[in-house]
DNA sequence: CGAGTATAGGCAGATATCTTCCTATAAGTC
DNA sequence: GACTTATAGGAAGATATCTGCCTATACTCG
């Protein structure tokens, strides 16, 4: 589908509350695979099979603005036994347009550097 | 199944062999995805069934002291965007079972410290 | 030789991320 | 309002390793 600039979908919007909650537990920042175990757990019945479509949004949101990452230092993921982990952070503007998508209940609304702007 | 000790399994045969296949190009030392990649593709219809029996073997032959493993610098897998390898290599035991299986082509050789033994 | 036991092998899935291919649909254009 | 087009989402799989569960069977012992 074809896509207007500065708005949020709702699996971004899905994305945005799902980290905050996470985010809620102490640490600042996430990572893919949390999100989809925590979205997969919520919402029963949303595989976002084989987390394709999970991966392809948070890049397409770290591309947009609303997220930054960097990678985990190698280190620790093998330490751990575990595969290296992307790890996300919430920009302004993207805690902005989660804000906004949020109030208005409506996830065709439009944000830009200033915040809201008419739809 | 029980075990005899001391004696090569066809998987751990066909391990090894695929080892020196994978060795002949240059490299001394595998990881077991390399080896599960040849072994289906030379005897087609062997997937090793998501790799589980490859694995185990593998740590079997470790235990054994056929192989022997070291993991790979974290970070070199981090550059080339992959997980990090678990890198093998054939010690002079497992090359003597090896030698011992292949000559006699019998799987059921006994082998130890001192070589082949009476089965 | 029959009974019991340990273990090999198959199946499934967790841990992480990414790519490619295809389809469905929203947005823009006229 | 119909047509075109870009893109989101789903399906599948590559890259690596490991674990647990269950079954089949080779081996051992009486």
């Amino acid at each position: 589908m074809r896509r207007k600039p500065g708005t949020l979908l709702p699996l971004e919007t899905t994305i945005l509350e799902t980290a905050l909650d996470l985010r809620g537990c102490g640490e600042e920042e996430f990572h893919g695979f949390a999100i989809a175990k925590e979205i997969a757990a919520h919402s029963e019945a949303r595989t976002l099979t084989a987390h394709g479509t999970l991966y392809k949004a948070l890049a397409r949101m770290e591309t947009a603005g609303l997220l930054a990452s960097r990678w985990e230092d190698p280190a620790v993921g093998a330490e751990q036994g575990r595969p290296r982990r992307r790890l996300y952070h919430i920009t302004g503007l993207g805690g902005q347009a989660l804000a906004t998508a949020s109030t208005t209940r409506s996830s065709s609304q439009v944000y830009d550097h200033r915040g809201l702007v008419a739809s």
